[in-house]
DNA sequence: AAGCTTCTTGGTCAAATGACCAAGAGCCTG
DNA sequence: CAGGCTCTTGGTCATTTGACCAAGAAGCTT
């Protein structure tokens, strides 16, 4: 992507691969080109021979990140037919991506901020392209009647992605749970929700118990600034 | 915290602003304690004389964020006495903070893994007290009968403090929907889940629709709301 | 106003960093 | 096997960086 050389013969995958390490435990800010050279086995000149910097690198990385997590949902998904399943496989491709050790995607959640200008532009566009297909997920579950018609799907897709990208966050590796419990375990709580059986409302619509207690005092940010 | 002067005269928050918007912009690896000092109007050397490293400048920075954030869920949830109720009041407490615009809690959501040693051990437990905080919450809402008893609480704190740090990274200041009108939303797309009301379950347990999903009979959704 | 403490000034310093390059080695193709 | 690629070597270079400090200003207490 940032050189457009008429052949090349290196394997682009160990440098990136070196620099998704390095950046996910130092972070992007933090790490230095000449610690990703020394973890891709080459002199900091040959990295710069691939990489004409460290942005370019960063950038290749997520658009590396992003290109694959989109491809596992969408093959994850692929041959179920029902919407309620399809939902729940991605959810599954989309942790098992996560947490299957690529660095990739932790340097992806925290660092796409240090891009500047067009590769900003251009991770966002991918990212855009990812958030499309869950939104079209969310859609067939709605128009399929799965599930409630009266949702903001916007507001729902960022909802679960957020709840999924946090995963990374706590769990660690010796964590019990596998990553497709996980998954089926969130997916249950947005399927169902956490109300008890004989708590669920009979005709009224949901929006309106959501909405109609009345706000409770307002209170201002406290301690003083600004 | 740093510093144990018998008594100083300056503001830490003045300085402790400063550092935390250099921190959002710039990312904390990327930013320099010069620019730090320029934002909160004072040569390096002064800062210097205030907090001895950039690190210490962090670590009161996070410990200032966690102590705030816990500070205002307690007072949010303080009156209600309603499980329900105070959950919702939580998630709004959380989401007002984020985006009120202090610069903190974007810095503890992304910069505090650069901790090290025992700075990263202060923070990790004054988070897990905000954690307890939720978890509190959370098994009242269990206890009350108001949720579903067979709930794994700590993975659905996770879940929900995943779903809300996430909205940080999305919302822009020209979005229409308010903090609080989020908060309720995704209260209620905890409380119900997705589901279409013809489509709940009767008197199966949730836990075990949650791994035997089937379609069931197909009748036309009912309530809309808004 | 003396005396003490708090804080600022205006620097220094060694180390590090991102970017860069001339020369050469290695390898494929014709 | 010669020519032309691709890639590596082993550096350089101007800046920037975090940390530090001696000396003095400012403010509070008595």
């Amino acid at each position: 992507m940032t050189k457009s050389l008429a052949r090349r013969t290196f394997d682009e995958d160990v440098v990136l691969d070196a620099a998704a390490h390095v950046f996910r435990k130092r972070g992007y800010g933090a790490a230095t080109v000449r610690e990703v050279a020394q973890a891709a086995g080459m002199l900091p000149g040959s990295l710069h021979y691939r990489y004409p910097s460290k942005e370019a690198l960063l950038l290749d990385l997520m658009e590396r990140a992003l290109t694959r997590v989109l491809e596992l949902g969408r093959a994850a998904v692929e041959h179920a037919p029902d919407p309620a399943e399809r939902l729940r496989l991605g959810l599954r491709a989309h942790l098992e991506a996560l947490l299957s050790g690529d660095d990739d995607f932790y340097v992806l959640l925290y660092d796409w901020r240090s891009l500047r200008g067009p590769s900003m532009q251009a991770v966002l566009r991918l990212r855009s392209r990812y958030e499309a297909f869950w939104d079209d997920l969310l859609w067939e579950a709605v128009r399929s009647g799965w599930a409630r018609p009266n949702l903001d799907v916007e507001l729902l897709r960022q909802f679960g992605i957020g709840a999924m990208n946090w995963v990374a966050q706590w769990r660690h590796e010796s964590d019990p749970r596998t990553p497709a419990e996980i998954a089926d375990t969130f997916w249950s709580y947005l399927a169902f929700g956490l109300l008890a059986e004989d708590k669920r409302p009979g005709k009224k619509t949901f929006g309106q118990m959501a909405k109609r207690r009345k706000a409770g005092p307002k209170r201002p940010a406290k301690g003083g600034r600004k």
